[in-house]
RNA sequence: GGAGGGGUUCCCGAGUGGUCAAAGGGAGCAGACUGUAAAUCUGCCGGCGAAGCCUACGGAGGUUCAAGUCCUCCCCCCUCCA
């Protein structure tokens, strides 16, 4: 697309940790048409935020023309990867897995073509599952000196906690997996997040061994928000990819509450305006900071759930919290609306009711915790008694204050939780 | 298999037989201040409720007027030894 390699490009864009020999991979990234590889892990049904970097990083390889290999670990998640962890993690079974793999593929292909082979998406249970253990030991055992093994880092943490066998043995299987891509599928390229590091490099070593053929690895930084905090969690939970499980007005929110500092970072990373623009936000302060919020959340929300819904839900910001159209000079490249276009607040989470339902009133508590601002009754009184709750932006005085049908305003009633949690009530 | 140390509310972690819904910290929620930011300060933080009641300290029993705290058995985890 660009005339950029994809190695400028991740690199500027501030996708690359460590290189297993930068000089190499720049130039044959810049030369030749390569295929590379990331796993995903098929623990849950959908992918999340965590897992942006890693499909935003595909997604660059194939624009600048490089083939990429999504792998679905259907295989390795029957073991557990234990890198970076402190704890055994459950096994799945696998049933379990068989189902995520499958929402997962769907979920990648919304980022990544695979028409026409131009990507590929693989599942390394195709392989792992079928082999013969004394075998394997025989061939790809061997290969590995234990001692390294414990010398790693991604296993120190586990070393003092306790590591079972059978997570021992997952760097041979995601080892195996780059052996069997370079030699089925030429991938000379691993890709992974910086925990990652240990696996990746036993792969490279393996396959030189096995096929004396040369391949690479790179990772990623491990995301943390400046404040030091995970990425992806939020009160409401994991922000996942899949707009069933967070819903894209949800997603807008997350991105848009991203801490000052890292707007200029995440734009990069996970948006595809040009660096030159990014690199302008650097200068932004207070209300136009905020405006480079609002286009990372739309651009954010338009890569994942498509233009429609970040428009919708950029129409919900409007006008739930007043957002201002962002200037013209700003990130000129984004798509997002500049001006104030008619209010759309179809995607406010929305919950219907009758109109029979408020005419004896429902007492302010129960209905905060009805309509799922509140988990509980008694979260829904604190809420209220410390001032918190309000009804159509009028503050809620007594946690047992009816609502009733006067509070209906065009088929409306607007609920609200603290600043930033908006309920509206269709009544019919 | 032997010896020892543990399993406490979302997480970490304290806990003397009664004053323990359980210290403290973190996370979270709300309020103030702001820019839907950060930092800071304040309040809340098992459930249902009018008092009060119910459910909780790995599981099952037991001792006691009273048990997270004592006893028995079981399950799980860790360390050292084999």
């Amino acid at each position: 697309m660009s005339g950029k390699s994809a190695y400028d490009v991740l690199y500027e864009r501030g996708f690359i940790e460590q290189v297993t020999d930068e000089a190499p991979v720049r130039e044959l990234l810049n030369e030749k048409k390569i295929t590379c590889y990331i796993g995903f892990d098929p623990t849950a049904a959908s992918l999340h935020i965590g897992s942006l970097v890693p499909i935003m990083s595909l997604v660059h390889m194939q624009r600048c023309g490089h083939r990429p290999i999504a792998l679905v670990g259907g295989g390795t998640a029957l073991i557990g990867d234990p890198s970076g962890k402190t704890e055994m993690r459950r096994i799945l079974t696998r049933d379990e897995i068989d189902v995520n793999a499958e929402a997962i593929q769907k979920q990648l292909s919304r980022y990544l073509d695979f028409s026409e082979g131009k990507a590929l998406l693989v599942n390394n249970a195709d392989w792992l599952v079928q082999l013969n253990y004394v075998e394997f030991l025989r061939d790809i055992g061997r290969c590995f000196s234990v001692n390294r093994m414990l010398a790693a880092e991604s296993y120190r943490m586990r070393l003092e906690k306790g590591l079972s066998f059978i997570e021992f043995n997952y760097m041979l299987l995601q080892s195996y997996d780059f052996y069997y891509l370079s030699k089925h599928y030429d991938c000379i390229l691993q890709m992974g997040g910086n925990d990652q590091w240990g696996n990746i490099v036993a792969g490279v070593d393996l396959t030189r061994r096995l096929e004396e053929k040369k391949v690479y690895g790179i990772t990623f930084p491990l995301l943390t928000t400046s404040q030091g905090h995970k990425m992806g969690k939020t009160e409401k939970g994991t922000v996942w990819l899949d707009a069933a499980l967070t819903t894209p007005y949800d997603y807008f929110q997350y991105w848009i509450n991203t801490e000052d500092a890292d707007v200029k970072r995440f734009l990069a990373l996970f948006t595809f305006l040009p660096m030159e623009e990014i690199r302008e936000t650097d200068k932004l302060v207070d209300a136009e900071l905020n405006m480079a919020k609002a286009v990372l959340a739309f651009e954010a929300t338009r890569i994942t759930h498509g233009q429609q819904a970040a428009v919708a839900a950029w129409g919900a910001a409007v006008k739930n919290f007043g957002l201002k159209p962002v200037r013209l000079g700003l990130l000129p490249s984004s798509a997002i609306p500049r001006a104030d276009a008619a209010v759309d607040v179809s995607a406010i989470p929305t919950v219907e009711k009758t109109r029979e339902e408020f005419v004896t009133g429902i007492p302010a508590f129960e209905l905060f915790h009805d309509i799922d601002l509140c988990a509980t009754r008694s979260e829904a009184r604190r809420l209220i008694q410390q001032g918190g709750a309000y009804v159509n932006d009028r503050q809620v005085g007594a946690f047992d204050e009816k609502i009733g049908i006067g509070d209906i305003g065009n088929g409306v009633i607007r609920l609200r939780k603290g600043k930033k949690q908006h309920v509206l009530i269709r009544v019919s």
